[in-house]
DNA sequence: TTGAAAGCGGTACCAG
DNA sequence: CTGGTACCGCTTTCAA
């Protein structure tokens, strides 16, 4: 009941271990009869090769590792379950690293982690990705990376992302359609990209649709409930309070419903509240949300998948856009007369 | 720029490999000048020793694998968060594992795994740990392993739990002291065992309370929204409708709220609904949910220490009550007159 | 199409 | 207290 070794599977088969090698890795030139001689012996002694023999003799670890930043249970998940879903089909064991809390040496800190696992690549999600330093490091020691929602594309690397500026006119326009125009808006983490395309996205609606802007009515959140709460009890408190909230994520709208709840103001009759992200969190508060869609786990997955092709090939790929879409729910209706 | 090795140090430090490595694993029997000598050659090389050489060359790997199968977020949030704390102070790598749709092969799949990683011990959370066949596989093959919240104490490992029993009569009783007699149930999913403590707990109450058992209030749900939603739409259809409904966990009970919502009833003055676990969503949700809180992060935290000291020392540890406690929010209030 | 042998970067046993 | 050396289990180069 011991673990079996390479050479455990070679006496089974009756053959050498580099053939046994071969067979496990899919390299050309085995026989079809050899192979299945190989494959039966690790079937019946249920041969599983040591990562580290492999990591530490060949130039290949299999081991993937995942940077994140973020303090969102639900965005962290998604991000997990779609970067996982894509290891597990070409058989690479994932690894996360929470980078919270280490800005200045985050650079650093990487190139050990690589050093320690061997890890073949990185995935960088926002806002971990738009460290330059990090991003210098990584390309100086060519150890391959791919992004997820980066800021300015990254010179060397692939990336994945959805477009989010064109997401916030959409869902402004959802608003402006509805009637509203004292709309206010909660920004996004300062650190984040995407909280800086979305407000451009907001403000392009409402150019677009004569909307003198209002400095008033824009108030700065940090992607969290509790930013948002405090940020709508200010708007709420204003002398005219706004007819309808963009919050650009949907924890910042739950934290905008929960401020409407306790002022006892109707949502959606007296005022809108509208998210962004569409993730668990909007389907369950009250009203449910209308929110964009941000495919956060295609995003992990199509990342991942770059990377593993890069890894393959050596050739990087395309930028991928992936769709958003608007989801219109219960959270918003039209203006007040 | 190049990865070092421990040679560059030994080299660097004037020293054999073999004192490195002493340094390094803190080792006795190194003069303290040496060390320091040792120590500033790492420092200035930055090496990282590799841990695939450690872990094929040494008896340990310094990799913990943790195994679980739980749909929520929130729960697998804390869950790793918990665990990755304590791996990092002993610079342990935490490899994280699903193992949803696996039930069956689930004791060849976590050998396997073993096998590849070279890991030094599992971190089962629940419901895994209550797999029979993967508990003896792992003790057959000697691997040390502990729970988290498990079934009926595990034979041959630690581990941590918290009394859900006593906490359902904490919640149950609170309930039953703001006069609710009519109170239903909304079971846990039937594979964890903390859904039948639940349970129990609750009954405990009813009785001691005198209320006569009534299962067209006792509900099964599945620890999801969904399930959560459509339990309390029956209930409320019923003739003579509960005055307050139980949900085993938080989701279940954000289910129930939306259905109270929708159907127009007012939580607490008509309906008090209360939850279970104390997770993100019980905060956002409106009224926030009166709750128990359930230390996951801890518990897993405290599980992991059990395994790492288990790693070192060779001994088991006692199993570990983490305390839980109610915590009163907006959504219980006074039963309808 | 297959195999022999030399490492990869550490640890562990045993001398000195 | 310190160093030499035999591995750990695999990949890789080079012959056969």
């Amino acid at each position: 009941m011991q673990r079996s070794t390479i050479d455990d599977v070679a006496q089974a088969a009756a053959v050498s271990i580099k053939t046994v090698s071969r067979v496990l890795n899919h390299e050309p030139n085995v026989r079809e009869s050899t192979r299945q001689r190989v494959m039966a012996a690790v079937e019946s002694l249920n041969y599983h090769p040591s990562q580290s023999a492999r990591s530490l003799a060949g130039s290949r670890s299999y081991v993937i590792g995942l940077l994140y930043n973020n303090p969102s249970a639900n965005y962290m998940f998604d991000l997990q379950t779609g970067a996982m879903e894509r290891c597990r089909q070409d058989r690479f064991q994932l690894i996360i690293h929470d980078c919270t809390r280490r800005r200045q040496d985050i650079a650093k800190h990487a190139l050990g982690l690589i050093d320690q696992t061997h890890a073949d690549g990185l995935v960088l999600s926002a806002p971990v990705c738009d460290e330059p330093l990090l991003l210098d490091a990584l390309h100086q020691r060519s150890v391959p990376y791919v992004c997820i929602a980066p800021n300015q594309s990254p010179h060397h690397a692939s990336y994945s992302f959805m477009d989010d500026r064109a997401a916030a006119r959409e869902i402004t326009d959802h608003l402006l359609g509805l009637g509203h125009r004292r709309i206010a808006v909660i920004v996004g983490h300062p650190d984040h990209y995407s909280a800086v395309q979305r407000l451009l996205g907001f403000k392009d609606s409402m150019k677009a649709a004569g909307v003198e802007p209002n400095m008033q009515l824009q108030k700065q959140g940090f992607y969290d409930f509790e930013s948002g709460y405090t940020a709508t009890r200010e708007l709420l408190a204003l002398a005219t309070p706004p007819s309808a909230i963009l919050a650009c994520n949907d924890d910042m709208a739950a934290g905008a419903l929960m401020a409407a709840h306790e002022a006892n103001i109707n949502v959606p009759n007296d005022l809108s509240v509208a998210g962004f992200d569409d993730t668990y969190i909007s389907k369950v508060v009250w009203p449910r949300l209308t929110t964009v869609h941000q495919p956060i786990q295609e995003m992990a997955k199509v990342a991942t998948d770059q990377l593993i092709r890069q890894l393959k090939s050596g050739a990087q790929s395309e930028p991928k856009r992936i769709d958003h879409c608007l989801v219109v729910r219960d959270s918003t209706g039209p203006a007040p007369t």
